[in-house]
DNA sequence: CCGCATTCGAACACAACCGAACAACTTTCG
DNA sequence: CGAAAGTTGTTCGGTTGTGTTCGAATGCGG
């Protein structure tokens, strides 16, 4: 498993020097190599800093140095360099869960899948007393588990990147429900590949809940879709819609289309306010709780 | 400085310290990140208070502290209300906590019950990769998810107040497990009563793990010992040892001592250093791999 | 093979940061 | 009132991150 927290390593860490890092690895996945001089002009410090951060880095197995720069360890820190950047694709993640959001109204039984996306999602969910909403995220559990709505979390054991439940258990408590939609995230979502999934056991869960759903709503930002990850869990035809954002790629869209999925993208005019159950607007007044 | 809270007669020392800390997490929690200094202009107050707390944050697993401030950890997004929680939490929890750590010392499978003094404990739980720990608690499990050990957390309906999963699917996902020590919290601990629990659904999962384990530790304030709630879970001799504080009545303890209840009082003394997930030990040695 | 420009990394310098220790102050309790 | 415990600010020696210097190492074109 490769450790997500392995950049955070060294022994204290600045801010600064922990973004560095991450905007290192962003560069190097992307463009499979990087200057120390071109970097190190780009971002305002001396090539020595970045040079000791590509040290760090090489010691940890994130890339490989090279005379001037460094280039991508082939197989490791794809998911390192994704994981970092997915926590800034928030914006999109946000409109997209808005959006997803008006498409499961007045149900009340929804599955609700794992990734940072679904969270999102969850956030912005509307809250009825009527409504069930089963997920094997123990974040987004919490999440809704404070707010006025039946939350099922799965069972399982306890994943130590996500904090899902995984595992045997998890599949045989969700064989005890039925949706009536099951909203979940994917890794990759491509026409050739169907919707895909990096973790073998999140893929196993998705398709028991799929099987189990009249109606399947995949949420997942431009950058996965027409991407696929290793795990196949079902045949593009089995989503029923799509939610994406304006990046994703017009031809895969279209592919899909002619698929028969029911492609939404999420634009920012429907500008919703959160739906958390408490605002923040209490900033100066700490609680005054018991 | 004038003590802004001193219109409000705080009833307990270290007031505004708990609203201080209430304030970080919120802030790690919305960014990600904290600075010490700017977070201290902002307050008013000097740089070392703000890493005092910081470091007492981290003790406790809430936050990772960096070079200049501290970064989100992992367990990140438990609602901020209910990861603050322990934050309240007088230092004869964490006393017992402590104590209780090192009873199960060596262990391969405890369940960990619910309430606040079980999160505490947790905190401070040993992590070993070949330890099980399997608990109801979303906060619970959450916490230790992150941590070098397997953790299981039981399936079922979440409840509002405390994020615990309750109903018949949690009692039927314990009865796939058999404890070498349950460890649970008590809503009342008598030797007249015995463990009583508030909460009905409580008491039932309580009830079955209590008999699907070899050993019961019961965790308890001095607050808790002779009284009772609403709902008997067990006889008093179904506890094989009571950890508490000094605060509890002596002649209640000699009576529980009469039924065959090994009781331990959790003192000052052992000042055990904090269990976080990553052993900073490893100050020198940076290529040894979590 | 030899120069030559570029890059690398050890060593040093400096600023920011950390934490232990102490002092000043408040609250609690006898 | 006085002792004890808790909290916060300050000081100071040590640590960490970054920039700079400079000799050594490396790649490259004869």
């Amino acid at each position: 498993m490769s450790d997500p927290d392995a950049i955070h390593r060294s022994p204290r860490p600045g801010r600064v020097a922990v973004d560095r890092r991450h905007l290192i690895l962003e560069r190097v996945a992307d463009e499979q190599t990087i200057q120390v001089g071109e970097f190190a002009r780009e971002l305002g410090v001396s090539e020595m800093t970045i040079r000791r951060d590509i040290r760090l880095l090489e010691r940890d197995g994130f890339l490989r140095q090279t005379y001037g720069g460094a280039t991508a360890h082939l197989t490791r820190n794809l998911d390192v360099a994704f994981n970092a950047r997915a926590l800034q694709h928030s914006r999109e993640k946000r409109l997209i869960a808005i959006r997803a959001a008006t498409l499961v109204e007045g149900l009340s039984t929804v599955f609700l899948g794992v990734g940072t996306t679904i969270e999102q999602f969850a956030r912005y969910l509307h809250a009825r007393p009527e409504l069930t909403a089963v997920t094997p995220s123990l974040v987004t559990a919490s999440l809704l588990g404070t707010r006025a709505l039946r939350t099922v979390a799965l069972g399982g054991t306890v994943r130590r990147d996500d904090l899902t439940a995984v595992g045997p258990i998890a599949v045989a408590t969700l064989a005890r429900y039925r949706f009536e939609v099951a909203v979940i995230g994917a890794g990759g979502f491509s026409a050739r590949w169907g919707l895909t999934e990096i973790s073998d056991d999140e893929a196993e869960i998705q398709r028991v809940a799929i099987a189990r759903a009249e109606r399947v709503i995949v949420l997942a930002d431009g950058s996965k879709v027409g991407r696929a990850a290793t795990s196949v869990v079902a045949p593009a035809e089995a989503a029923h819609t799509l939610v994406t954002d304006a990046s994703a790629p017009a031809a895969e869209l279209a592919a899909l289309r002619g698929l028969g999925v029911n492609v939404v993208i999420a634009t920012a005019d429907v500008a919703t306010g959160p739906t958390t159950h408490e605002d923040k607007t209490s900033r100066g007044t700490p609680s005054t709780r018991s």
